[in-house]
DNA sequence: AATAATAACGTTTTT
DNA sequence: CGTTATTATT
């Protein structure tokens, strides 16, 4: 029996162990937050405290899911099927499947993530003839997702003027529009499922029953209704262990709610507060400046980080003239450290907003140094991925509007908007869907409708008895996206994904446990089920169950009734797939603050560290908004492990314009002998102000900084390059490149000059590449890099 | 119906 | 500035 309690600290000990009672813990950065979820699991198994049916455990992200399975798994041979352990979105599909019909759903609901939502949404006010202008989808869209987070319906929602009242008629129609056509969107999938529970007093008390033991992950970021929904779960006897933690509260925008660990504190009489405070990841000048930051703010539960490590680097800190010479002196600082041998995925560039990373981008192609941009276009979200989702849906379910209008034309054939249009009345006409509504359609719209009808029936018939990697396969060729790209010039990666597509549908049915013969369409029993399980209620008789082919024990270990095909189509919803561009290669890792948050890096860089970028200029509009910024960079502070780098510009290109920006306050809340200024610190009253009025300072700076005091280079290597924080202006001024010398060429990689010709603005050279032979590249147009 | 021109927009993101 | 959505043109 494995001990599991080894090496676990005492605030760790304490809350693996606790009693099976309401529970809050405060769980710093790097204070192994994760591995006490775990345990806490694995503890209560091996103890006998729990039965792997009767743990509910929640997150945020199928990544902190999956990690958290693989783990436990790790940690103890149990078996992990029978437990519930998923994100909110995914448990409440789960759920929504098995009681189908409880819930008011068809069984091949489909759930529209946002965009399919968003174009739901634009299809039904372009009906009802609403002008986008006035009342603009997104707005719309907004206002629904909001309403359901907050647990209302259309007939709950106050409101108070005539343009909330049209929202709240438009929520309607919407709602009755998403009925009709069977699908669901990301926040019905948890109000359903809350109201499915709330509304059903025997179906509530089964799973209450069977749900002792609820853990949830990132408490600090869950919403109202996420919070209403495991409050029902809970009941009045079950205990909820609740991990999070308030500091690190950066989703204010989506609707978390910090509060909810306050009201869950009180509402459910926690006696059991346990603060995890020992951090394992980062060394001592970094904590103190996570420390001393984050004590700026008001209304914290309070938590200080400490560490065992010793005080390690100072926080180096960087005050650029302009956001190129930010960049370039970060990927000086990058190759430093990968000289010192450091890995290059050991190193990350944090940043407050998207658009930062182009010039960081731009220097790290220049230089060569590989890199990976997170965010993005994920697997499921191309579009021909989509298309081909769409087919499948409508496979499933022909009244999926959304999936009829993405491909009813595409590959084309010959049904344009005013047939749509004239489909779309008739729709409207007799109340049904798109696709109900072809046989009203008359004349050749008509017919080419119908050829797509038939289509859509033919692949159906076809598809009936293929496995699932078959049907994806089939339905891939069948509707002629395969020949449309085979044919598109620049269609052959979306050919590859669409292959990928397949070999997703192969590699979901085996993780998931279906035999690889399985029909896509049929229910199928996984391995150890005895019936197919479903739980019916029935409604005229609230007080009894009746059970539909199944035991309440088949039930408890095997809730699923979703088809092969219907999963797929859930997860390829819930879960869109990496977002990595180049995955595998060891490369330098770019991404924003909020993407960085649960990850950890031996050397950080958090730049653009401006007045107006972070903070966030929108941030002051908000009620605590400076707070929440203030958040997001104890974030980004605490992610670092042994080196952290902090960089601001004076000037930066945004939006076209060059901005002028004042360093961050940050740097006032931060303790000072942490710091580490790699150029003189500024005092704030000689520093420029962010007004335009001063304009003329810039031209003043594009000059030659005062060398005396500047920083020339990083210290490690100081000997070694005599220059290279400042290459780019340098080499501007005097152009000078030499036979012989090693050049990166964004395009052709690294290469040495082997002639050069004229001068200045007019001169060339001749460069041999490793890979592209050799060329004539005029200087003033190609960005030739020198190389140490 | 495909392509070209033009306008609009610009914080953070998972499900 | 650079991307994306919409509109105009052929």
């Amino acid at each position: 029996m494995p001990d599991l309690l080894a090496n676990l600290n005492p605030e760790q000990l304490a809350a693996v162990t606790l009693p099976n009672e309401p529970a809050l813990i405060l769980a710093g950065a790097g204070s192994g937050k994760t591995r006490v979820l775990i345990t806490r699991i694995a503890w209560l198994i091996q103890h006998g405290y729990a039965s792997p049916p009767t743990v509910l455990a929640v997150t945020f992200t199928n990544k902190a899911a999956r990690e958290m399975m693989a783990r436990l798994s790790a940690l103890l041979p149990i078996d992990t099927r029978g437990m519930w352990i998923g994100t909110f979105h995914g448990l409440c599909n789960r759920m929504l499947r098995a009681h189908y019909r409880d819930a008011g759903l068809p069984q091949t609901f489909q759930i529209l993530d946002t965009a399919d939502q968003l174009s739901a949404l634009k299809r039904l006010m372009k009906g009802l003839n609403i002008d986008d202008e006035k009342y603009p989808a997104k707005n719309l869209q907004y206002f629904v997702n909001n309403a359901k987070e907050q647990g209302l319906r259309p007939k709950d929602v106050d409101a108070t003027d005539n343009f909330n009242r049209k929202f709240v008629e438009l929520y309607d129609a919407y709602e009755q529009q998403c009925q009709r056509e069977g699908v669901v969107d990301f926040p019905e999938l948890l109000l359903r499922c809350y109201e499915l529970l709330a509304h059903n007093p025997p179906l509530r008390a089964h799973y209450q029953a069977r749900f002792r033991h609820i853990l949830v992950d990132e408490f600090q970021d869950t919403n109202k209704l996420q919070y209403a929904w495991l409050k029902l779960l809970a009941g009045e006897h079950n205990a909820i262990f609740a991990v999070g933690d308030d500091d690190q509260s950066i989703y204010a925008f989506r609707g978390a709610n910090v509060g909810n660990m306050r009201d869950f504190e009180q509402e459910f009489q926690v006696r059991h507060l346990i603060k995890l405070e020992q951090n394992y990841r980062s060394h001592g000048y970094i904590l103190d400046a996570a420390n001393q930051l984050i004590a700026h703010n008001a209304r914290r539960l309070g938590k200080n980080l400490r560490t065992d490590a010793g005080h390690g680097e100072p926080v180096r800190v960087y005050e650029a003239a302009t956001d190129t010479q930010e960049a370039s002196w970060i990927v000086e600082e990058i190759r430093a450290l990968i000289n010192t041998g450091l890995s290059r995925g050991e190193i990350a560039v944090l940043y407050r907003s998207n658009a930062q990373s182009r010039a960081i981008e731009h220097t790290l192609v220049n230089v060569g140094i590989p890199y990976r941009v997170y965010g993005g276009l994920r697997f499921f979200e191309r579009q021909e991925v989509k298309h081909a989702l769409a087919y499948l849906r409508l496979i499933d379910n022909p009244n999926d509007d959304t999936a009829f209008a993405r491909v009813v034309n595409f590959p084309v054939r010959g049904i344009g908007a005013r047939s749509i249009e004239q489909l779309a009345d008739a729709a409207r006409l007799y109340n049904c869907s798109l696709a109900a509504a072809i046989p009203y359609v008359t004349g050749k719209a008509g017919s080419s409708l119908g050829a797509f009808a038939n289509l859509i029936a033919k692949l159906r018939a076809q598809t009936q008895q293929m496995s699932l990697p078959e049907t994806v396969e089939y339905v891939v060729r069948g509707s002629g996206l395969a020949d449309f790209y085979q044919n598109e010039r620049e269609g052959q990666d979306r050919l590859e994904n669409l292959q990928e597509l397949v070999n997703a549908a192969s590699a979901f049915v085996s993780e998931e446990g279906y035999g690889l013969d399985t029909p896509a369409r049929a229910i199928a029993l996984r391995p150890g089920a005895t019936a197919a399980p479903e739980l019916t209620v029935v409604s005229d008789d609230p007080g009894s169950v009746v059970l539909d082919a199944a035991s309440p024990a088949d039930l408890a270990q095997n809730p699923d009734t979703m088809t092969p095909l219907a999963g797929f189509l859930s997860h390829a919803s819930l879960e869109a797939g990496d977002n990595q561009a180049q995955a595998g290669q060891d490369a330098v890792q770019l991404m924003t603050v909020h993407s960085a948050k649960g990850l950890e890096f031996t050397a950080v860089f958090i730049t653009g560290l401006e007045e107006g970028l972070f903070p966030h200029e929108n941030s002051a509009m908000e009620a605590d908004g400076l707070e929440e910024e203030r958040r997001l960079m104890y974030v980004a502070i605490t992610r670092a492990k042994e080196r952290l780098y902090l960089s601001f510009a004076q000037s930066r290109m945004l939006h076209g314009q060059t901005r002028y920006n004042v360093r961050s306050r940050f740097f006032d809340e931060l303790p000072q002998d942490t710091l580490k200024w790699l150029t003189p610190k500024a005092e704030a009253g000689a520093r420029w102000g962010g007004r335009s009025d001063n304009a003329g300072w810039g031209r003043d700076w594009f000059g030659r900084p005062g060398r005396e005091g500047r920083y020339d280079g990083h210290e490690a290597g100081a000997a070694a390059a005599p220059l290279p924080a400042f290459a780019n202006e340098q080499r501007a001024v005097d152009t000078g490149f030499r036979v012989g010398q090693q050049v990166f060429h964004t395009k052709f990689g690294e290469g040495t000059i082997t002639a050069l010709e004229g001068g200045g603005a007019d001169g060339k050279a001749q460069v041999r590449f490793k890979r592209h032979g050799e060329k004539w590249l005029a200087l003033a147009v190609a960005k030739l890099q020198a190389v140490e």
